[in-house]
DNA sequence: TTGAAAGCGCTACCAC
DNA sequence: GTGGTAGCGCTTTCAA
């Protein structure tokens, strides 16, 4: 009967049952004032009524709640990734959130770190999310029937080759590697490198781009040589040195960090860029305009935050409206000194 | 009662009372079954018919559904925040998350792109967190107030000016400036400029870090000038010369890409570094190592992100047993060629 | 214009 | 060992 000061018990949250009782309706009249149900004529004296005990216990609506109620929820689960430094993906990524949020979905990011995929699509099976992106590689065709059982409308994945089941795919790669080449080859380069990092995760977005490059090289008889490359100036060293044995007139590094790397390695080691090795890279980080030779680069077009976005919403109303394959993607080439 | 093949109404997301109907079981044995529950011992073959069912069924259990039962979720929420480039950072965060995972927490990343820091804590207490660790430093007081009154058990921000009634306040930057001044009069330079971010949400970082710098300074007679900048080439060539009219003799920037950057236009002025102007930077970025003359920098002992994740555990756990201010940032300098 | 009540999927108490 | 069932907070018919 008597208290204990020592625990002081939190006072319970806050329901609609709490905010019904203070104003004193009942919780439908509540429910129907909070949401602006057009449906329903509310008094404004009771309307004011009820916002102010809202306000006055500091009553937020449960989301779970609500969505066991509505039998689905507007969540659009992205599952956490490293998205690559530099302001063009962050530009997307805030585009996209953004025009979600707009179109009245919940944008959550969940990370999977230590999972593998299936366990991954299981978990975010739990919140039963109305669609996902996804970044990763790392789903499966279980996964992604997992996901659709779990009431997923949409399952988005951004990568080069389809995952069997997933509604739509979008954003290849290798239109980044086809432009870096065909820059290449116009230049008259005819011995062409490509940097693939040794980081894992990064392969996703790394092979698709050297295909690309293949792919344009194929028919001119135009060698194109892989140079695995670790983020160390070592690594590069040795990399800068296979160059010149293999007589590279051009590399394609993954990226312009890379790209950095394997320059500064080429100029210490006395190799005059672009002169005898052309240095090329991708996503125009800001760094590239800083070096020296400025450093030619390939530009994705990221227009397409809010295209993302859109189709995600159309994805999600008429899922049978949307081809299983899509390209989204539109990259450009920035030349500047290093080619 | 003739079927419409037009709309093939996707068959309805199964639930543990599907999975009891195919085991022949009562839904309260699927749970004991799924969930392991000790307290009641269940015959291996019941365990088995009902395992099999729900991989039948590819059953996933609706995790609304359960924190609305159990009355609480083990969500933490981390409100998306531009992480700053670089491997320190990144590696920050998934050590922080994937110990949270460890102590089976649920990491939940939420954007709140585009909402006022109340509208957002609004946002963010419709989910329930158990804990909310902010980065961003919109929370107020107010919003504070709003996750507690909805359940939340922690409230940390990482920041320099603790947030009233967040629980916890950790992780202070201005040591980053600290180290950087000591390490600049240590070498005997005595006008030191501090180049602060153009960008917004950088403030958050760069404020402090300028405070630490003053700090250290104080009392030695060094003057500290601020230096904006924009990151832009020719805004750069402008702080550059603004460098030499104040006669500047090292400057420390907010981080090494804008380090760089100025570094860069000194140098393309005709400027020595470090032999008219040191320049250091922070965050030891890649890139650091790759300039010429190697970026001496600042770097952040980063061993923190495990340390955080279990101080949220605790805060969670023993609320009163923690220290509302907290520190939990080491910061170190490396020395290199540019100072 | 407002209230009563059912039920979303799940778990945990109590009976059998 | 297993089943019945109440109830978490919310929305939404249906009645009044």
């Amino acid at each position: 009967m008597s208290q204990l000061p020592q625990q002081p018990a939190e006072p319970p949250v806050p329901t609609s049952a709490d905010v019904a009782r203070l104003a004193g309706v009942s919780r439908a009249t509540v429910s129907y004032v909070l949401n602006d149900t057009a449906a329903v004529r509310i008094s404004d004296a009771t309307r004011r009524r009820v916002r102010q005990a809202a306000d006055d216990l500091g009553y937020v609506p449960h989301a779970a709640a609500r969505s066991l109620r509505a039998g689905h929820t507007r969540t659009v689960l992205l599952p956490t990734v490293h998205i690559p430094a530099g302001p063009l993906y962050r530009r997307f990524h805030d585009e996209f959130q953004w025009t979600l949020r707009e179109l009245g979905y919940t944008v959550v990011q969940y990370g999977s770190a230590g999972m593998d995929g299936d366990e991954a699509a299981r978990a975010w099976a739990e919140l039963r999310p109305v669609a996902v992106v996804s970044l990763s590689g790392t789903l499966t065709a279980r996964g992604v029937a997992v996901l659709k059982r779990a009431g997923a409308k949409a399952v988005i994945t951004l990568g080069s080759r389809p995952v069997p089941g997933a509604h739509t795919v979008v954003m290849d790669q290798r239109e980044v590697g086809r432009r870096a080449a065909a820059h290449l080859l116009e230049r008259g380069y005819r011995r062409i490198g490509v940097v693939l990092p040794g980081e894992p995760g990064l392969d996703l977005l790394s092979g698709p781009r050297l295909d690309g490059v293949r792919e344009t090289v194929a028919g001119t008889g135009t060698p194109v040589v892989p140079l695995p490359l670790d983020p160390s100036e070592e690594a590069a060293a040795r990399t800068a040195a296979r160059c010149r044995r293999e007589r590279l007139d051009a590399v394609f590094a993954y990226n312009d960090e890379y790209a950095m790397l394997l320059m500064r390695a080429l100029q210490d080691a006395g190799t005059a860029v672009p002169g005898e090795v052309a240095v090329m890279g991708a996503d125009d980080l800001f760094l590239g305009r800083l070096l020296r030779p400025r450093l030619s680069t390939v530009r994705i077009d990221m227009e397409t935050g809010q295209r993302l976005a859109e189709l995600v919403d159309r994805a999600v109303r008429e899922p049978r409206s949307l081809p299983e394959r899509q390209d989204l993607m539109a990259a450009r080439t920035v030349p500047r000194d290093s080619t």
